[in-house]
DNA sequence: AGGGTTTTCGACTTTCGGTTGAAAACCTCT
DNA sequence: AGAGGTTTTCAACCGAAAGTCGAAAACCCT
């Protein structure tokens, strides 16, 4: 078994200025000098993967606001970069809204769907970390990874809108996530913006709703009506 | 960037007997003398790892039956094996019902539910295979690759009941599937069985459900009703 | 006070999935 | 051939979930 070297990447999503955004740096040496980098690094010696994205990514950001990491998908084409061979274990990373982390000066983000020139193949990565967000949105809680600690339902509502790219409505998602249990009211009500307007009502996610749970199953198993309650 | 090696393994699973199974070898020298493994091997020079799985998994299975195979993870503790450190990506394979492939002596069939002994964190990759099936076959088209090119609803259920643990109802999974446009008949009635009964018709997945489609989203777009048809 | 704006919430409708039961179409045994 | 058993099929019903709409509430400014 051949040895290489094995990198670890993430696409760090948050949704700024009513768009999704990605984390990228700029590259200041060759290899793709100019070209747009995805934050990681190498594997160290003594770490799993998700501990090493994690290492790494503690350099960009500030670890408290990354509300989630998870496994995106391992990119191995022999020649996805130039020089040796290097596998990628590439990550899906949420930071939400309203955070505005300290970065450093060759980092910024940039909208998903105006990517600068990006150096190798850190261009899909970066769109296989929209698709799974947008498809784990819908199908699951993840929503509480992007949103802020409290929000009202119209925020909520631009953030959601943002991150899958076309309007949602906002009764039907307070519905929906209520149903769920994943909202409780703050009790707060937020002040009118400049042109007025009923104040909003404060809500946050339900701390049993800060984990990404199971999705929704479509065939459910039989109700068991002879447990009766 | 340290040098390591990385392999490839496959938690290639199929309803066999009314059960999910995997397909395991016994390890006939150390490490892990008599334990169960998952196919695989070391990744190649010039491959990427998707196709170095379908190269070695090439040698216990024909890849002909293979209806399925997708990234699952990867794991990548540095202590999962003894002996220098190995970065494994995991995938998961699916094999149609009703297909009995030639395997090696050394491999065979055993089920998720009741694993002989697993060598290293073979065990944990195929629970997670196992667990990742179930999900998708609830919010996506992916049962398609466990079922055979023809088949009755009552077959199908018998697949989906293993595959999910728990008895699903044959009139709701039909609906399920037809809505979805997934199920076309073949105009083909199966023979009745030993006891009688009605003749089953016979269906099959239609084309254009033989790929992974987008899962079921629950927050949709609006509807456009400017669009009349 | 009046007009404009935004949020909230109830009500309606549609769609989807779970359940049930009757009818259809076969078998075997007498 | 008929009786009785078995399995499949399908229509009908029901409830839950989600999409839509509009009126009322609660604020702003002039």
């Amino acid at each position: 078994m051949s040895q290489l070297a094995h990198e670890v990447l993430a696409a760090v999503l948050q949704v700024r200025e009513r768009s999704l955004q990605v984390l990228l740096w700029r590259r200041a040496r060759e290899p793709a000098v100019g070209r747009w980098s995805l934050p990681g690094g190498g594997l160290g010696a003594a770490e799993d993967v998700e501990t090493s994205i994690r290492r790494q990514l503690a350099e960009k950001v500030d670890v408290q606001q990354l509300a989630h990491v998870e496994q995106l998908a391992v990119f191995s084409a022999p020649d996805r970069k130039p020089g040796p061979r290097v596998v990628a274990t590439a990550f899906l990373g949420l930071v939400p809204a309203d955070n505005d982390p300290e970065v450093p000066d060759d980092t910024d983000w940039y909208r998903v769907d105006a990517l600068p020139p990006p150096a190798f193949d850190h261009g899909a990565i970066v769109l296989r970390a929209r698709d799974r967000l947008r498809a784990k949105l819908s199908y699951t809680n993840l929503g509480f990874a992007l949103a802020p600690p409290a929000f009202t339902i119209s925020e909520l509502r631009e953030i959601y809108s943002a991150a899958l790219g076309y309007r949602v409505s906002a009764t039907n998602l307070q519905r929906v996530l209520s149903r769920r249990g994943l909202l409780e009211p703050t009790g707060v009500t937020a002040a009118p913006g400049p042109a007025g307007g009923r104040p909003a009502a404060q809500f946050r996610f339900a701390a049993h709703g800060m984990e990404v749970t199971d999705p929704f199953a479509v065939l459910r198993p039989p109700q068991d009506r002879s447990t009766g309650i």
